[in-house]
DNA sequence: GTGGTCAATGTTTTT
DNA sequence: CATTGACCAC
């Protein structure tokens, strides 16, 4: 342990070795933070004798927890039971705990925000407001932000005329369903903390608490935080006011300079000298962040030799910059870099789409960070609707999803019907044995009847049931697999693989926690919904491709960062403010510092928006980078390939002869259409027949 | 009353 | 371009 200390620099090891006060560590980016935070746990068990499971460290991400807790354990070489969590999970484990004196029963459900979405929705129908005023996302954000605090509802209520009433309306929904969305966990968990004794039991428990990515936390965690900590001053913060991207989500910058003022004798530590980055690039993200005004001012160094120059690419299309990227990675592969040592960033999701079809014609193998997440998928949700109906008798949300899927003739008046009746039937079965009483014909009596034996059957089998057996089982018993194969004659069967994954998941889930039955499922299903889009990330020799939200706290020795447009990064939402270009510029500043040897900044004169195409401008960031960082890549200099094929692999002619990554070869049939979305349909000698989109082949002849 | 088909319509970022 | 809503035939 001493020797691992003497590696560090003077910053880092005085943040290391610092307990007399309260400690706020200003890291920028690349200057180790992570080392420090977990050596300084690693200190405290090692040296000062703190028992492990009695520190508790957040974190932002439950990967960025993992990949703590493995550092740890690598460092010590043993098990090590500090507590590593995001605040949400930290607040599930106090709710699991303590919720009945909020009100809830301790198997509650975690909403995400398609279930937030869907309960609004319902909301707003049932209150008849026009849906076009009161779109659900829209609400959906207003909601949070004043469950959070941003705003108070009655500023809201100068937008929304009938906001209070929306609101009180969701919450109350939300309560009968014995269900929390993400905000409601740190507003119960900081209520819980409120309350004399919890708070004297868990502020006496912990011995000492630290808090990563401090700058992206919102009032509530502060508050938490605060509770667990104020009188002893046992916290250490890290962060960095450059790096906060998620005020949007009531992240705030404030909370660094609350916390001085909370913590009079906090001491303050800088880390300014980065390890990551290459003198170029470093110097291109201080040039770049210098023109925000709201910091506190922080300068970082490095000793890193300043390497090659920043790379620009302006391109005609978006067509054009994503074949840039993907042959320069071809390119870089062939030199013998790492796929896994490449990624690639994005501002917004919408623009991952045309970069996978570059790099799937390139043969490079990728992988999506984020987009539509594992458990969002429609086929993932509605088998978790059931496995939730079956588990929680209150989640009305969920049995509003699965009454017509798979289609029963159960439909719009069906559900009217039903939710008339759970205004006095509380609990989904004895509702739907009353609807069965009430429908019009013996045909939906029977559709009911049969929902509720299905959602009967699967109770039954949750106790001796395998999980794998289980999923096996919802699929089966409730038709969910004809219903696929009908509804999705093409694609099915990933579909039907995708659930099949679900089970394997939950299996693996179950030995790993070493749980099973109705708790094994409870906690797998609030783990599921915090887990965020890294956690999904995986190892192994890929492309990465991510927005760059996703990308924070991660490194790659060399980074693309695509779609610097004026309206794209910096985001057009962003513009009519100032605090909103400051954000995007830190968002940019995170993305260039998280390259560690090249960096290649691109943009599209022209660019695909929901058809048609619209010009646009350079983004203003790139012109706050000094010019002689950068070098801009011409045309005719690129991969030495002729100027580009104007329409990629589809040619005017009739392709005969095509080539699937799955199918292989295979003789054409019949081609509709044109370009990248023709419909080609082929005989594959191992699948018969086949109907794909062009994107998806390789002409061989 | 339900389910299929057609048209319109909408894209920031996410625990 | 892909999802969601409105409309009409069963």
């Amino acid at each position: 342990m001493k020797e691992l200390i003497r590696e560090l620099n003077q910053q880092q090891r005085e943040a290391v070795l610092y307990f007399d006060s309260p400690l706020l560590i200003l890291a920028g980016a690349g200057s180790g933070k992570t080392r420090v935070i977990t050596y300084k746990i690693a200190y405290m068990i090692e040296e000062l004798g703190f028992e492990p499971e009695r520190i508790l460290a957040v974190t932002f991400t439950n990967k960025a927890a993992n990949e703590m807790k493995e550092r740890l354990e690598g460092l010590l070489k043993r098990e090590v039971p500090v507590w590593v969590m995001t605040f949400h999970s930290f607040c599930v484990r106090l709710l699991r705990a303590h919720s009945v004196r909020l009100g809830y029963k301790p198997n509650f459900v975690i909403f995400d925000s398609d279930d937030k979405k869907r309960l609004i929705k319902e909301i707003i129908k049932d209150l008849n407001l026009d849906p076009d005023l009161y779109s659900p996302s829209t609400i959906a954000s207003v909601i949070s932000n004043v469950k959070n605090g941003t705003y108070s509802l009655d500023s809201m209520n100068l937008y929304y005329e009938n906001i209070g009433q929306i609101f009180e309306l969701y919450n109350k929904r939300l309560k009968e369903s014995n269900a929390l969305d993400f905000d409601d966990l740190l507003i119960c968990g900081r209520d819980l903390l409120a309350q004399e004794d919890l708070k004297r039991r868990y502020s006496d428990y912990f011995r000492y608490v630290l808090i990563d990515e401090y700058q992206d936390t919102n009032r509530i965690q502060y508050e938490i935080a605060l509770s667990l900590t104020k009188e002893k001053g046992n916290i250490c913060v890290v962060g960095d006011e450059d790096q906060c991207i998620y005020t949007w989500r009531g992240a705030n910058i404030e909370n660094i300079l609350s916390f001085e003022r909370d913590f009079p004798n906090a001491k303050v530590i800088k880390l300014e000298k980065n390890y990551r980055c290459s003198g170029t690039i470093l110097k291109a993200a201080n040039a770049v962040i210098a023109n925000n005004r709201k910091r506190k001012g922080k300068t970082l160094f490095t000793e890193n030799p300043d390497g090659e120059p920043i790379r620009l690419f302006a391109a005609e299309s978006d067509v054009e910059e994503s074949q840039f990227i993907s042959s320069t990675i071809k390119q870089f592969l062939k030199k013998g870099v790492k796929p896994s040592d490449i990624a690639v960033f994005y501002r917004t999701n919408a623009q991952s789409r045309i970069l996978e079809d570059a790099l799937r014609k390139e043969g490079i193998a990728y992988q999506i960070v984020g987009g539509v997440k594992f458990y969002e998928r429609k086929e993932i949700k509605d088998v978790i609707a059931y496995l939730r109906v079956a588990l929680f008798d209150s989640d009305v949300v969920s049995l509003l999803r699965i009454l017509n899927v798979p289609k029963r003739g159960l439909g719009d008046a069906a559900e009217k019907k039903l939710k008339e009746i759970l205004k006095v039937e509380k609990g989904n079965l004895k509702a739907l044995e009353k609807l069965a009483e009430s429908v019009s014909s013996a045909r939906q009596r029977k559709a009911v009847e049969d929902l509720i034996e299905i959602i009967r059957a699967i109770r039954e089998k949750i106790p001796t049931l395998p999980p794998y057996d289980l999923i096996k089982f919802i699929t089966t018993v409730s038709g969910y697999k004809e219903y696929l194969q009908k509804e999705y004659r093409e694609d099915w069967e990933s579909r039907y693989e995708n659930i099949e994954e679900l089970g394997n998941t939950i299996q693996d889930f179950a030995e790993r926690e070493k749980l099973e039955g109705e708790e094994l499922y409870v906690e797998f299903l609030s783990t599921i919904t915090l887990s965020s889009d890294q956690d999904e990330m995986e190892e192994g020799e890929k492309v990465t491709l991510m927005t760059v939200h996703a990308s924070k706290g991660l490194e790659f020795p060399v980074v693309f960062i695509a779609g610097l447009e004026e309206g794209i990064f910096p985001h057009v939402r962003s513009l009519d403010s100032a605090d909103g270009v400051e954000e995007e510029r830190r968002l940019f500043y995170v993305a260039v510092t998280r390259a560690k040897k090249l960096l290649s900044l691109s943009y599209a004169k022209r660019r695909r928006f929901f058809g048609t195409y619209k010009s646009s401008q350079k983004s203003r960031f790139l012109d706050e980078i000094p010019s002689h960082l950068i070098k801009e890549v011409k045309k005719k200099e690129r991969s030495g390939q002729p100027a580009l094929q104007k329409t990629s692999s589809t040619s005017d002619k009739k392709p005969k002869i095509v080539f699937h990554k799955k199918f292989g070869k295979g003789v054409v049939k019949r081609v509709e259409g044109s370009g990248d979305n023709a419909k080609v349909t082929a005989f594959f000698a191992n699948y018969g027949e086949k109907t794909v989109i062009m994107k998806f082949l390789k002409v061989l002849a």
